[in-house]
DNA sequence: AATAATCTTTGACAATTGTCAAAAAACAAA
DNA sequence: TTTGTTTTTTGACAATTGTCAAAGATTATT
């Protein structure tokens, strides 16, 4: 889901609401936006650049999502639970980022009822997208879902390094590396 | 997330709502509930017995949920979307289902836009859910997966067949009976 | 109980992917 | 440019998982 432009998803009102809540600022390549074993508060959406979430599995680092511009990211197992993260969401080039506290959203929930009804609506869509993750990590191999991701996400092959996107495919970066010299 | 118990979930207004839209029925083994190729118009929730959602790959029979006591289950690459779904809704043995259209939720929605804030506290949760899924499926190995999933959900393990749950894990059956054999 | 149908396990082997180590290539900083 | 750092590729080998076929075990039907 692209929120690139937000008023084609909800009405005028609302997003100039929720503009007025986005904190926006630019941040250098490695800056970690959140830190695992702390609460998330904050969901962010990427105006300019590329982000991820990642955590460490036996010592390994493993990348589980990769947003680019007008798409969203937080730390999915924390913001909601407000539980402590696993996860660190870091900035993998110089990036332009909005914030959004999670509190402000829902107190604009709570003052405007009206706009529950969208943000249902962004949810479904985000969960139906999710639902496809699933699909295809269960059942398309390595090479489809890197296929895949050439396809639907162009533009992140060249601008995330080989390793990210080979745990993104929950593959290795050798096999990710010989997969595409065998087109 | 568990259903059985609406009324913790929602306010009591609202679930006896819900409740008068539920079209409860019984269903034997091996009924289908939605039909791959046509749109999903329903949300099924399990009063007692299992279901799943399957398709076809190549021939194969994959297993992409399982929904037992208390569980909600759909076609969700439809009923969303209005798709044709590549999914079908299948009884596992005999069961009770209640069925809500989703096209009266959403009408249950307009004309109760209070009710709004607890669909999507709802969807919250599923889109949590789908990530730990996602999570799991990535970066764990297949003995993990099945040893988690006889942690969290064991009534399953005796209810369904090996098959279903070796391709819901993302493995085929002999491999799964392998794994359950060296525990 | 006997028979049929379905489900699960096993064996032999193939294919895929992972691991570790090192070389090559690309990128960044002085 | 030169040097140092990071990223990507490659090779050799190991581990995991898949495929196909057949045998056992279990469940359902007559």
């Amino acid at each position: 889901m692209n929120f690139n432009n937000l008023s084609e998803i909800v009405p005028l009102d609302l997003a100039s609401e929720i503009f007025s809540l986005l904190e926006t600022q630019k941040f250098p390549k490695n800056h970690l936006l959140h830190k695992q074993g702390t609460v998330c508060k904050h969901i962010y959406l990427v105006q300019k650049g590329i982000v991820r979430t990642f955590f460490y599995k036996e010592g390994k680092d493993i990348t589980v999502h990769i947003a680019s511009e007008g798409e969203l990211i937080t730390a999915i197992d924390s913001v909601i639970s407000l539980k402590k993260s696993r996860y660190n969401v870091e900035v993998l080039e110089a990036s332009e980022i909005h914030a959004i506290s999670y509190e402000s959203l829902q107190s604009l929930l709570v003052k405007h009822p009206q706009y529950e009804k969208y943000m249902r609506l962004i949810l479904e869509q985000l969960y139906a997208e999710g639902a496809d993750r699933i699909e295809e990590l269960l059942f398309y191999t390595a090479k489809e879902r890197y296929d895949n991701l050439i396809k639907v996400r162009p533009h992140l092959i060249n601008r995330v390094n080989l390793g990210h996107i080979a745990s993104y495919l929950g593959i290795t970066q050798e096999t990710l590396s010989r997969i595409r010299k065998h087109p």
